[in-house]
DNA sequence: GATGAATGAGACTTCATTCAT
DNA sequence: TATGAATGAAGTCTCATTCAT
């Protein structure tokens, strides 16, 4: 895919100084990003911030967008292994303790950066987020369909795929506006509850 | 505020002519910003789609992103009369029927123009529309406590606000992703019961 | 052609303001290039001895080289007019008189401006020019050939092309770097008779 | 000569090991003066291409253009060298003997790489490769005096500098031109042939 | 000797904005 | 009022060169 190969890293990072380097550079990046916004977040100011030189980005990234769908990329990755680490699902769980969990989790990872989260969100271009942004979507939606499918019997519809979409669509979005607009609330636990609750009245039969 | 100033517009066209002529900007831009995106979106390519010159942008913009912002509005604005004539809420109307109503209405909104939707939901910096979308969504969120205050005693929260909230962002979501990413979806029937099953039985005792 | 759109001018300058533009950026680059060669010939130092703004040149040409090529045309064009006015072949000439005639008005287009040419064909590179050389090759290939065929009976071969291929390689060759390692040498009488003399002999019986 | 300086190398490579990265690197650099041209022969290909590091061509090589003034040097040396082997004159060859065989031997040494040749004389600044290119001008200079000098009799003019400087500048276009244009004219006996007479023509009495 | 990551000056180019016509 | 040529700050990116390892 051409976006792909665009926005894709120059060279893979196997050393542990490289990999420092190129971690600092997504560092500075997301540093100027919330700070003064994508259309100022130039190569030579993220360069500035991270304390290396223009060349040294080039040297890992092939063009400016391709840093940020880096980053993207690593908050992404972030988010999902806190949210795994954090959902901790027994087997003894019921649906609501599920879905409770789930959303707790989910809440917990965009707390580890609101701002970022937002900036990402809202500022950066989609061409440059979309790759990324599509396929964390989709490691939620099969997420979703598994607690669909080990709850069958207490599941309302039948077309997972399209409540799995609207559950993660209306579940984000709450999330991610709120975190951007009053990221306090984030640690209110009525808004857990009011989400864990749409999604159960929502899911169940 | 420094940003309303920024971006509002440099005279208010009073005659016909200007009018018309300010019309056509917003139209050039929206036909430019869903062709090319916003990073392409210059105000050359601008004047040369409405045909007119750049100077003449500069009669009635302060800057670029002051095009953006009234184009935003303008959409608002022409979503908004499109959802208020289309919602037609009668006396007799139960909540569901309202709540179908108003969630029909938002979507063949969103269908005037699904892709400038898009477009400036996802690629044109927040900086540049947040003001008009918060206008949006306070408006929103009125006609969601509306819709509280009347059906009282069937609401389950008496926190209207939080609960409007998760209501407008919900749906808003939904529709605007749906829009980006499927909009035939849009016609179909399955999205407004979903979505009206979603937000009855959030709301409802 | 790829090459021959990679360096076609941007606009056609009609209005004599924006030939007059035109012409000064070639005259600018000219002199630059020839003070600082090739390499040196950047697009700000250029603007700079023109005396307008890096994008005043972009709104003519694409990009830097597409100045350059339309300079060795504009050089060649002028070239090719001295040299046509500067002929003027009578039906009575002689062959030698023809062969005189037409190296006479090569050696004085050529020292309309020898520092130019040298830098032209020493410096710039082949791919920026190689086009536009092409086609004055041709130009002068198609004169000499025309020159055969009025003097038919005298001439000793009867492949033309190759003969005259020579003829324009061996000729431009001699006149260029004389005008590039001793211009003055161009106004001494010696060159042209040598020049007529290995020609005469060359193409005659 | 501040040129000659700023090109010379920055060791003679006494040992065999040194000379033979010397050679690589010269290797490189004309594998991607051909393959990409001047503009694009940057160090790091050079370097990838030879399969050694940026820093050991600083070993060799005070600067870039120093690897090709180098390489012009050696291409120079080997079209000499097969130049002199190759003429083979005899103490009974007449004059046009002498001037096929001498224009034959110019023709086989640029045979050994024409497309090295064209891209050196076509795209290398003549900054760069001017010195080098002068002193084998003056090489192929003096042996043309010389042939004036064994056949004083039968020349007809005396002003052997003047004729040597024809005769030279004119070959090697020649012969050049066609390589760059057309390299399998090169193989072809008319080329020799006419190049032949018009020289013995030219310098006969 | 060799390496290649890092440097940073400087090149090319774009484009929001102005202003003389 | 409209035009669009001109401006020039600012951005992206390359690449010759250095130097710590």
């Amino acid at each position: 895919m051409a976006t792909k190969r665009r926005f894709s890293p120059r060279k893979q990072p196997t050393q542990a100084r490289a990999r420092r380097t190129w971690n600092a550079v997504l560092d500075g990046a997301a540093q100027v990003l919330i700070a003064q916004g994508y259309e100022r977040a130039t190569t030579d100011r993220i360069a500035e911030r991270t304390g290396v030189s223009v060349g040294t980005i080039y040297e890992y990234f092939p063009n400016k967008d391709a840093i940020f769908a880096a980053l993207q990329r690593r908050w992404n990755e972030q988010r999902w292994a806190l949210f795994e680490e954090s959902r901790q699902i027994d087997l003894e769980d019921d649906l609501e303790t599920v879905l409770r969990k789930t959303i707790h989790a989910r809440i917990e990872a965009t707390k580890l950066n609101p701002k970022l989260n937002s900036v990402l969100m809202r500022d950066v271009p989609a061409s440059v987020t979309a790759d990324q942004a599509a396929q964390l979507h989709d490691e939620f939606l099969a997420a979703s369909v598994q607690i669909f499918g080990r709850f069958k019997g207490a599941i309302r519809s039948n077309d997972w795929q399209l409540m799995a979409r609207l559950m993660i669509h209306a579940t984000h979005a709450v999330i991610d506006n709120i975190a951007a607009s009053e990221p306090d609330l984030l640690d209110a636990p009525e808004l857990e509850n009011e989400l864990v609750l749409m999604m159960q009245r929502y899911v169940e039969n």
